[in-house]
DNA sequence: CTGGATCCAAGCTGATACTG
DNA sequence: CAGTATCAGCTTGGATCCAG
């Protein structure tokens, strides 16, 4: 008889946009999973990791239910060691998590404060894909290159090639051409404007090394981004 | 000792713009609540009618909540017949109601199908709403007009002022320019591009009369709306 | 008209155990 | 590694009735 798991899911009932997609991804966790996936395809563990207090009973049904939707696909990933099954965003659900920004960018600016940093955990690549979300289009992203961020334990890079921003967790696979390192409170600083980037550098708080021409242009699009922030 | 109702809200514990904003308009109806106040102040019983299903306990806690969060604010209609208080968007929740434009246009191009609209609510606003957002910035507008519709039991209409646009529910305050009618099955075939607008016209499925200049004006823009929608 | 109170159903958490 | 199964305990949500 299977597992039964197909017992009518609550909808709103409204012939809505907002509706609809609430009754897809509206219910917890399930846009986190959308933004995990956002930055490259994530194995199970990899999701359970990032989402602390899921739990994998709950983490197992919305990840079905957001294949069955059409959000995210499961694929049996190549040659790799260890486990296959990875899970990647559709066509549908890449453009899901680009309708997502504008919203993360609200929640950034009216409802994250400096003061939580401490208490909640961090990702680099959640700071960094906003910032390559926010100077998307309207600026020069500068010359290509690879940026390389550790921010606390927490690391992340940030590829600029063709004018494209591209956000990837964890070190870079080739060796970057700039490496930013920095403590969690110190970017909380900067995002509260409490601190300034260059008064940061000057104090040695945030270190910024490699090349100079890619270090100039990261220095730019970050004071960019804090200004329009 | 009071309700007893700050036991410490449930978060996400991550610092990210995402999980704050979810955070704080996460939680089932509390989005569609922020929607209905996209279009202008509301009393309680309009949110409570517009939310079908809601329940007015809970409504009374989303409502309470969102205005401690700075999302809505509370206010006391003035000289109006009947009760006074109206809720109304705060300037976070106006730019909130701004950054859901893209999410809801995800949820109707990819989880809306014209198959729904007989099962489902259906407000006039909700789809004006849609059209007055896809189209703001990258189309003219037209001549300043107001443009009623009737679509099924509902009406709502839509100003366009000095270039720009806003959606009212309702009928017109003052007497229309433009008025237009139609069947609620019939808009979903449009949306579903079963139908196109001017064979609707002709035949009769939809009705569109008065000004000459704002009828084209608005044909224009309903039609560039559908087709990049 | 604006909610509060209440009761029951459904969903989520957290922990652990187990399988291919 | 990638899940499924279970299960107790708690939190939310739904529905109805009631009060200022």
């Amino acid at each position: 008889m299977g597992t039964m798991a197909d017992v009518a899911r609550k909808t709103y009932g409204q012939f809505c946009g907002l509706a609809h997609a609430l009754d897809v991804v509206g219910e917890r966790w399930t846009l986190l999973i959308v933004r995990e996936l956002g930055t490259g395809p994530k194995r199970y563990t990899d999701l359970a990791d990032a989402l602390t207090g899921i739990g994998t009973s709950l983490l197992a049904t919305r990840v079905r239910q957001l294949e069955t939707d059409g959000v995210i696909q499961r694929r049996l990933a190549v040659g790799q060691p260890g486990s296959a099954v990875v899970y990647e965003l559709s066509e549908a659900g890449r453009e899901l998590a680009l309708a997502l920004i504008p919203l993360a960018t609200w929640g950034a600016r009216h409802q994250m404060t400096d003061a939580d940093i401490g208490r909640e955990a961090f990702r680099a690549e959640w700071l960094l894909s906003f910032l390559a979300a926010d100077l998307t289009g309207d600026t020069d992203p500068g010359p290509d290159a690879v940026y390389e961020f550790h921010i606390g334990d927490s690391s992340a890079c940030l590829q600029v090639r063709g004018g494209r921003m591209r956000v990837a967790p964890g070190p870079a696979a080739t060796p970057p051409d700039v490496t930013v390192r920095a403590a969690a409170p110190t970017v909380a600083a900067l995002l509260g404007r409490q601190l300034t980037l260059s008064d940061a550098v000057r104090s040695d708080q945030v270190d910024i090394s490699g090349d100079a021409a890619a270090t100039d242009a990261l220095v730019a699009l970050i004071e960019s981004h804090l200004a329009l922030s």
